[in-house]
DNA sequence: CATGAATGAGGATTCATTCAT
DNA sequence: TATGAATGAATCCTCATTCAT
């Protein structure tokens, strides 16, 4: 009897293959509308073949969450530890490497999903805050207290509060998956307004 | 087989009561993950009795969504049409209600809800922006021009962003739901520390 | 605190408000596709008061099979008592009524309510046989065993077999109800045919 | 916790099992009362397995209704394509094969079920007008016409209402279902003796 | 490895019936 | 008596997961 039977392909390929279906689907559904099945046939294989990758649905998502995480971070610590590049400078590569990379590509969507799954899912809340936000901030701490060491910053006491930094980005996230469709917001606008009121204007000694 | 107690209650109230157990429920689990049974039992009633109330499940969350809507944007309305009304002391009000009635209520949750659901729920997610981020916006760039005409703001460019000074809201509140566990974050300084980034000190003319 | 209540109403009356309600929809829907609240809402009633007149829904069904019996049986008794009534003008008359009261009344939906649901409510089939079939079926062998002993049957034979002569009755009901729509039948003709095939024509002599 | 076996099969085979279940459950018990989980098992498969074949239980009904059409119509519309059957015989066979094929089967149930659900599924009585009455009444025309310029008939405006010659058949499924536990019907007989009145007796010429 | 038919626990919703007022 | 809010058993349908092929 003839079975379809798709070509046996490379493990981690097919994985690959698995994992963008499901963010797809997760992204635009979210975790509990989104079938197994579908995730299946958008990957172009069968139900059962799922499960020879993961687990269970639990799984696939989680490792999904931990899986994408941007290799902006790495960018943003290398020119950090580079005492020459201006704290301003490192701060707007930073909001510019987030625009070109999680604004404006899908992954915009996982970070909301993070966002909204993540308490009922701690094991990825913990991943992110220990991965990704941790790190950041530690970064920025460095960043914003040799800002205000050189005298850059209009409020030197940001540098206790990192997370300020991080909050228009995001902010983005939610505006531009949430309301941009009713409201535009300029992201670019938001960022540079932003590192204005951060820094005084160059060669503006107080 | 022992049957409870029927109590009858005033309408308003029922149903008053079947909202808060559904919001705790929605808050802490998501939509899908919550059962209507969950609901009732919550409520103290029984299973069909929300269907009295409700329609379905959908009709129950929509309702919700839209009636959680916090009566901080009155107050802070009321503020800021009164020109006596000092621009920061405004929004120094504005974050701490936003701290007393949200951040420290089952309400922080809210946001997380809509961004899971929003894209399954787009009335959701119109019905936020229309009646509470755009009015919110309304008031905040009203009283950002105040500020910048008064000379008040360090970088009167703010009044175009708005969106600027949702984002230490928005973010205190997805710390405190995801992060905070892993990290304190003091969104007591969280706010000062950005007010006094926004505005110059007092009497102190550029 | 004042509450709607109707005016007391003669049980008898009240009663029959409730059979009529619950006949018209029954009929129209069928036993289970019946709601108790709808029947108490055609009859102007809350749905409690239902209660109060019959114990459950199974009752009310079948009291309302068992009391539409047609008074037809009796006036066709009469007539079939009356040895003076040539036999054919006795079921020429017997069709003739039923036409007048059950065909052309709602009553002919009943009747397909019976035929449908009757295997359902073991009780009904029985009272139906015991007060209509049988009587019925009694009249019509005394009927044609006199006019075959006078020689106006074409087939003496039909008189041990007085089903025939309820046949065309039967699948007049069922036309009526189930294909009238998509085919018309002319049920006067079908009688009338039906009456000349069984009788000789008169004054003729086999 | 013990798993029953799973068995694959035939879809076609796994679908007229379904099938015989079903009608065998809605023919006893009515569309309402019939649990979908009853009709599995007594396909002998589990609740969800009689969704991969159909997707809702009014499809099961209504493709069900559609399916058992019986055979017998072709057989019938054969024999009158062959002018050289005497009408008589034809109608004879015509009723030996109702009885084999409907009345002594389960299939006798289904005209109930169309008189009970036909009013909730017009679609099914729309069918059974189209494809079984309307065709059938069509051959019957036929016959009854030929019959009539053979001389056969003992009133040949019987060929203008062949409903007549449905008649008893209508009445024998309504007898056996409804009322043969309290009084016999000798359905054999019916269908001689009807056929007695109808045609004149052999070889005799009017 | 891959398949997809089969499974059955789970959850939304309905509605006959009850009973406090 | 009459009311209608409240109850909860009953039933349809979904979908994560399994496993024979």
């Amino acid at each position: 009897m003839s079975r379809k039977r798709r070509e046996k392909r490379d493990p981690q390929q097919r994985r690959a293959e698995i994992l963008a279906a499901a963010f797809a689907l997760f992204a635009e559904r979210g975790f509990a509308a989104t079938r197994m099945e579908d995730v299946a046939a958008r990957a172009g294989i069968a139900k059962g073949t799922v499960y020879l990758h993961f687990p269970d649905k639990e799984r696939l998502f989680t490792e999904l969450a931990s899986g994408v995480a941007s290799p902006i971070l790495g960018e943003i610590e290398e020119l950090a530890r580079n005492e020459a590049t201006p704290p301003r400078a490192a701060l707007s590569m930073f909001y510019a490497l987030f625009r070109r990379d999680v604004l404006e590509t899908e992954r915009r969507h996982l970070l909301r999903l993070i966002l909204a799954e993540g308490p009922i899912f701690p094991g990825v809340a913990e991943f992110y805050h220990r991965e990704i936000i941790s790190r950041g901030l530690g970064v920025l701490r460095i960043l914003l207290a040799r800002a205000a060491s050189r005298g850059d910053l209009r409020n030197p006491a940001i540098a206790e509060v990192p997370q300020l930094v991080i909050a228009p980005a995001l902010t983005s996230i939610i505006w531009t998956t949430l309301f941009e469709r009713y409201e535009h917001l300029d992201t670019g606008k938001l960022f540079d307004v932003f590192l204005d009121t951060l820094f005084l204007p160059e060669g503006d000694a107080r």
